[in-house]
DNA sequence: GCCGTTTTCGGCCCGACTGTTTTCAGTCG
C-alpha cells in the first residue's frame, strides 16, 4: 500500500531528479521531461494520492510510463532508484553553483571533474590562483566573471518581491521612454505577467535601426546602472543598484509585436504557441509569425501580417491571452473559443476590505485611512483591526471594539451629512484560534459588518491539522472571509501546507471568501489556484491588508494576482457597490 | 523521457551574446 505523498514532495522530487541530470550531463530534453513533469504536478488541482493509488499518473500531460513508475515507486519506498544513483554521481554542493550567473551545467560539472572541487569556497580559490583560467575552453575572463558573479549572488537575492522589481523597472521606464528614436517601451517577462517574485526586469523598446546603438549606450550609461553584464547592437544586461539584471532588447518597430509577446513569456507559453504555429504550418519567432519554406524553417520573406499581439494570436486560432495568463496553466482551454474572460481589473475596485488603523498595529487613524480612501475613489473602507488574542498586534478587547464603533459611528455621520457618499465598515480581522474557533462570543461576531478569519499563530501545524482549523473557521456562521490562508512570506518563509483545494470547495460551499492578500511579501492566495476557485464558485476579494496610507495602494499587485487566477470582476467582493456588498455580507 | 489528424522514431524554440576559439560551445531567456 503506498503512503499517502504531498504534493510538494513529488515536484522537488521530480525537479531534483532533472538538475541532477544535467548536472550529470545527462540530454538535456531527459531533463527537460522531468522539470515538465513537475509543472504538471505542480498545477494539478486533484489529489495526487488517487492517481498513485489508481495508477493513472500517465493520463497526465507529460508523464509517461517511466516518471510515473519513479513516483510510484516513490510511494512505495520512499525512494527512487534512479534519484540515488544521480545523488552517487553528482555532489549536492554544485548545485548550489547553478545560481552563478555564467555557470550552466557544461561548465560546473567540467570544472568539478577536472579540478575535483565541489563547494563554492573551492572554487572561488581555484578561480583566484588561476587553476580555472587554464581548463581548456576557459580564460581569464572566465574566472574573473565566475567571481564577479559569486560576490553578486553572496550579496544580493537571485529574485526579488515585485513591488521591488517594479520600482527598478520604473525608474529605468522613466529614464528611457523620452529618449529619442523610442517608437515605443514596455516592460516584459516576469513582471509584466505580474508574477509574485520576479528574477530579471526585462525591457523592450522599438526603434530605428539607426537609432539604436545611441540607445544602448544611453541604457548602459543609466544613473542607476552598477555594472554593464553586457552591450550588443540589440541586446543589453546591466546590473542595477539594487542588485537586479535589467535587460533591454530593441527590435525595429514592425517586429514590436511579435518580440513584445516573445520577451513577456512565461517561456511554458511560448513553447506552446510555438508547437500550435507549427501544427498550422507556420513559424513563430522574436520576430514575428511566419509562413514555414521547404525545410520547414521560417520563411522571412512571408510574414503573417501583425500590428498587435491581437492579430498574432488571431492568427493561431486564439482569442488575446492576456499577459497574466501566460503561464501554459490552461489559459489555451479558454482563448480557442475566443471566450478568455474578461479579467479583473484595478478601476473595478468600488472599495478597500482589510486594513488596519491605530486601534491595533496600523500607522494611521481610522480617519486618515478613510479620508486616502476617499481620494483615492473608493465608497468604503471595511476596516478590519486585529481581534484580542493578537495581543502583540494591539488586538482590541470587546470594550475597545465598541469603543471603536462608536468613533466609526460618528466619522460615518460626518461623512454622509457631508455627502461624501463614503462608508466605514465595521469590520475585524479575527484570529484563528487553534482549534479552528474564532476569537469573540458568537453574539458579539454577528454585530460586525466584516469578519475575516486569520491564522497568526500556530503557522507550523502539520497540514492535516492546519486544514481543518481553517475549515471549521470557513465554516463558521458569522465568518465572510478567510484572510492569507497560508501565512507565506514570500522569498522568506514559506506558508501552511495545508491542501487549499479542500479549503477552496468547503469555503465555497459555506459561502466564505478567501481573499487575495495584496500585500506584496504574500499574494495569498496563490494564483494557481485559481481553476479550482472558479470551478467551485468561490468568492475572492483584492485587500491591500493596509497597515498605512501608501499600504492602500499594494491592490494593484493583488489585482495581478486576480488576473493570473483567471478571475472576472464577479469573482471578487471588492468590485461590487456597497449596497450589493452588504447585502451579500449579510447572506 | 515524452509525444504523435503529417510520426511509434526522430524530433523536442531558437537567436543574441560572450569568450574562447580560428569556426564554435555554452549560457540565457
Amino acid at each position: 500500500m503506498p503512503k499517502p505523498v504531498q504534493k510538494d514532495e513529488i515536484v522537488n522530487l521530480l525537479e531534483e531528479i532533472g538538475t541532477l541530470m544535467r548536472l550529470a550531463g545527462e540530454n538535456d530534453f531527459r531533463a527537460m521531461a522531468f522539470d515538465r513533469a513537475a509543472r504538471t504536478i505542480e498545477s494539478l488541482d486533484g489529489d495526487i494520492n488517487t492517481y498513485i493509488e489508481e495508477q493513472t499518473l500517465t493520463d497526465l500531460k507529460g508523464i509517461g510510463k517511466s516518471i510515473a513508475s519513479d513516483v510510484y515507486a516513490y510511494a512505495e519506498t520512499g525512494s527512487v532508484p534512479v534519484l540515488e544513483k544521480l545523488r552517487k554521481q553528482v555532489p549536492d554542493g554544485l548545485i548550489a553553483w547553478l545560481g552563478i550567473s555564467g555557470m550552466g551545467p557544461k561548465k560546473i560539472y567540467k570544472i568539478h571533474k577536472e579540478l575535483d572541487i565541489t563547494e563554492i569556497a573551492e572554487l572561488k580559490e581555484k578561480c583566484r590562483d588561476g587553476s580555472v583560467a587554464a581548463l581548456p575552453g576557459m580564460g581569464e575572463k572566465t574566472a574573473e566573471k565566475i567571481l564577479k558573479s559569486i560576490a553578486w549572488m553572496e550579496e544580493f537575492s537571485e529574485r526579488c518581491r515585485i513591488d521591488e522589481a517594479a520600482a527598478v523597472a520604473e525608474l529605468f521606464l522613466e529614464k528611457m521612454k523620452d529618449a529619442d528614436g523610442v517608437r515605443e517601451i514596455s516592460v516584459a517577462g516576469s513582471l509584466r505577467r505580474a508574477s509574485e517574485t520576479i528574477g530579471d526586469i526585462d525591457l523592450l523598446i522599438a526603434a530605428d535601426e539607426k537609432d539604436a546603438p545611441a540607445l544602448m549606450d544611453r541604457f548602459t550609461g543609466l544613473d542607476g546602472v552598477m555594472e554593464v553584464l553586457g552591450q550588443g547592437e540589440t541586446k543589453s544586461s546591466v546590473r542595477s543598484k539594487e542588485g537586479r539584471q535589467v535587460d533591454l532588447r530593441i527590435v525595429s518597430p514592425d517586429h514590436y509585436p511579435a518580440a513584445l509577446m516573445y520577451f513577456t513569456g512565461s517561456k511554458e507559453h511560448n513553447v506552446a504557441l510555438r508547437q500550435r504555429s507549427r501544427d498550422k504550418k507556420l513559424q513563430l519567432n522574436e520576430y514575428g509569425l511566419f509562413h514555414q519554406d521547404k525545410d520547414k524553417q521560417a520563411d522571412l520573406d512571408r510574414p503573417l501580417k501583425a500590428t498587435s499581439e491581437e492579430d498574432i494570436y488571431g492568427h493561431l486560432g486564439l482569442g488575446f491571452i492576456p499577459p497574466e495568463l501566460r503561464e501554459d496553466h490552461g489559459e489555451f482551454d479558454l482563448a480557442k473559443d475566443g471566450n478568455v474572460p474578461e479579467l479583473v481589473e484595478l478601476t473595478d475596485l468600488r472599495g478597500i476590505l482589510h486594513a488596519h488603523s491605530t486601534w491595533s498595529d496600523g500607522k494611521r487613524s481610522i480617519r486618515e485611512m478613510a479620508e486616502a480612501c476617499i481620494e483615492r475613489g473608493y465608497e468604503y473602507l471595511g476596516l478590519t483591526d486585529h481581534s484580542r488574542t493578537a495581543a502583540y498586534a494591539g488586538g482590541l478587547s470587546i470594550e475597545r471594539v465598541r469603543q471603536q464603533w462608536e468613533e466609526i459611528d460618528a466619522l460615518n455621520r460626518e461623512f454622509a451629512d457631508d455627502g461624501k457618499g463614503f462608508v466605514i465598515l465595521k469590520g475585524i480581522e479575527s484570529d484563528i484560534l487553534s482549534d479552528g474557533k474564532l476569537d469573540y462570543p458568537d453574539d458579539l461576531l454577528a454585530e460586525f459588518d466584516l469578519v475575516i478569519g486569520s491564522v497568526h499563530s500556530g503557522l507550523d501545524y502539520p497540514p492535516e491539522k492546519m486544514l481543518d482549523r481553517l475549515m471549521t473557521a470557513a465554516a463558521h456562521p458569522h465568518i465572510h472571509m478567510i484572510g492569507h490562508p497560508t501565512g507565506r512570506l514570500l522569498l522568506r518563509r514559506d506558508g501552511s501546507k495545508a491542501d487549499l483545494n479542500r479549503l477552496i470547495e468547503h469555503a465555497a460551499e459555506h459561502k466564505t471568501a478567501i481573499e487575495i492578500n495584496a500585500n506584496p511579501w504574500r499574494l495569498d492566495l496563490d494564483w494557481r489556484y485559481g481553476r479550482k476557485a472558479r470551478e467551485c464558485n468561490m468568492m475572492s476579494a483584492v485587500c491591500p491588508d493596509a497597515h498605512d496610507v501608501p499600504g492602500l495602494d499594494h491592490v494593484r499587485y493583488g489585482i495581478g494576482i486576480a488576473r493570473k487566477a483567471g478571475f472576472t470582476a464577479g469573482h471578487i467582493l471588492n468590485t461590487k457597490p456597497l449596497g450589493e456588498l452588504q447585502k451579500w455580507l449579510k447572506m
